[in-house]
DNA sequence: TCATTATATTTAAACATATCAATATATAAA
DNA sequence: TTTATATATTGATATGTTTAAATATAATGA
């Protein structure tokens, strides 16, 4: 599948999109995302296993936790761009 | 719904992907569109005024014919990004 | 007016997706 | 070991989406 249309299609849901701009302020651990995007646990779950299938994220495990964070630097790049006009207070 | 979540769905879906990428070269009336996709006639006008909708694409009747064109600055930045980097032959 | 062409809408079928509860697995701590 | 905690997987349900055929509408020309 085409690049643009996997990014388009990983970020096309709301919780998977809130995850992945939640990732973009840093590396979260899943027991820190589940309480952010308020869904079930295996919801989170289900969806960061899809954000990493379709390229978006990677992710690394530390004991019992395990941590995700956004690895396509063209989506880093598009989201980063989706923000507010910069210097405009209320755009 | 946000602006972002509202592209990212507008442009997950293959045949409107291509629809857009094609109207990125310019205004292009429903007739033009239809054999690019390679879709049912009724299946691209669903599709067109659904990426109206979202507020990606505008119209404008001529006669029998209806052109479309991007008119959501923020996607045709996206997408002139999502390109191959520039100068690099196939990446 | 009537026929033709271009586009839009309706309908139905097939398919895909998100969600959660329950359960399984992995790791660490007692 | 056994227990507790963190995350992943499974199974079921509900909801949403894409598609094409058929039909409707709009505009033009004969």
């Amino acid at each position: 599948m085409k690049e643009s249309l996997r990014i388009f299609k990983a970020l096309c849901d709301e919780t998977r999109l809130k995850i992945v701009e939640f990732l973009l302020d840093g590396e979260k651990c899943v027991c820190e995302i589940i309480p952010f995007v308020k869904r079930a646990q295996s919801t989170v779950s289900i969806q960061l296993a899809k954000l990493e299938s379709f390229g978006i994220v990677e992710s690394r495990r530390d004991g019992k936790k395990v941590y995700y964070r956004v690895s396509n630097p063209k989506v880093k790049k598009i989201l980063s761009e989706l923000v507010s006009p910069k210097g405009k207070a209320k755009n």
